[in-house]
DNA sequence: GAGCTTTATGCAACTAGTTGCACAACCAGC
DNA sequence: GCTGGTTGTGCAACTAGTTGCATAAAGCTC
């Protein structure tokens, strides 16, 4: 149950609409927690309704009507609570991985492609993360607020960096596979 | 929907019934793709109703009765479809990285326990890989499957390591807070 | 042979997340 | 002043995965 807590989250950070939270969505919040409008929006309803937020006076009536939220002492209470709340750690769960496995037993023939495809997905990923580092955490910068950002994407491009060179090798290793090993279905 | 392919493949490794299943994917499998054995029930059902696997003949009737299944050629060529077939890499989705943003708001208290918790965690996941790593994949082996199966644990490896390294930076980071940004809800 | 535990199979309900669509208001251009 | 795109809000249905429980048979223990 995370995705309340993001919300809390960036309405912390600043109040918004159902719109601008999808915005920020799609750009800081969902490079590691990703969420579609739908979910937003359903999920801002229940936050309102268990008393964590509210909506900033202003307009609010009628659909097709911005709406802003605010987050309430309670709010801020219950996001405390869970951010210091222990979980256990996400188990590795991954498609790309299976799909290898399979290929083991199936052959690797298209597989290939597709692992080329993901390198170019993940170099440019990093590459987008490098440059967020560089425009928004200048080495001068470290008020704790900063610090703590600057690691959370710290990992982002260390795992980017990571899935590149396991790309790599995987590739290499594709290349040293004998012929009949690379489709026997 | 990768579930029925991890069953595939684990049964053109070997056919198995459920619980024989359920097992495996607790073990080798389940490090990549985890699954209750009410899943696997549940999927087996599907998968015999598509005609991609079958019941090995011997006993088959009631509950409480052992049913072992085996892949068709019609499973195998779906697998094989499956493991060519271009998909998205997974996106990034970390409930521990929402938390340290949280953190960055509502303070770090608390946190610095589990993040400790974790990292004693995914040492001992790593050190259970290179056991893993060295029990099967001596220097000598390379027969193709080997190559693949070896590849997706050196994921694993890479992965924990990773974990283990950014979590040891991330308490470092900690440490060096001023008591203030530690608590401040 | 009555009861207890283990092995093996399975249903049903719930939670989280995704997809597809609907609809209202506002803002152009003509 | 209507037509058509864009912005903003939302419902409903679906998919994947989890949790909790039910049940049947086999074996063991006294």
């Amino acid at each position: 149950m995370s995705l309340p807590h993001a919300i809390l989250t960036a309405l912390l950070e600043k109040p918004s609409s159902g719109l601008e939270l999808t915005r920020r969505f799609d750009k800081s919040i969902g490079y590691f927690w990703s969420a579609t409008h739908q979910q937003i929006y359903r999920e801002l309803g229940k936050l309102e309704a268990e008393g964590f937020i509210r909506t900033l006076p202003a307009a609010q009536p009628a659909r097709g009507q911005k709406k802003s939220y605010e987050v309430l002492p309670a709010g801020r209470a219950e996001l405390a609570r869970w951010t210091a709340a222990p979980q256990d750690p996400k188990t590795l769960r991954d498609p790309l991985l299976l799909r290898l496995r399979a290929a083991a037993v199936v052959g690797t023939a298209g597989l290939e492609a597709d692992l080329r495809r993901h390198l170019e997905l993940h170099r440019r990923q990093l590459a987008e993360y490098q440059e967020i580092e560089k425009r928004d955490f200048p080495p001068d910068r470290d008020a704790p607020e900063d610090r703590l950002r600057h690691l959370v994407l710290r990992a982002g491009i260390d795992l980017e960096t990571f899935w590149t060179q396991w790309l790599t090798h995987a590739l290499a290793e594709f290349a040293g596979l004998p012929g009949e090993g690379r489709d026997r279905s």
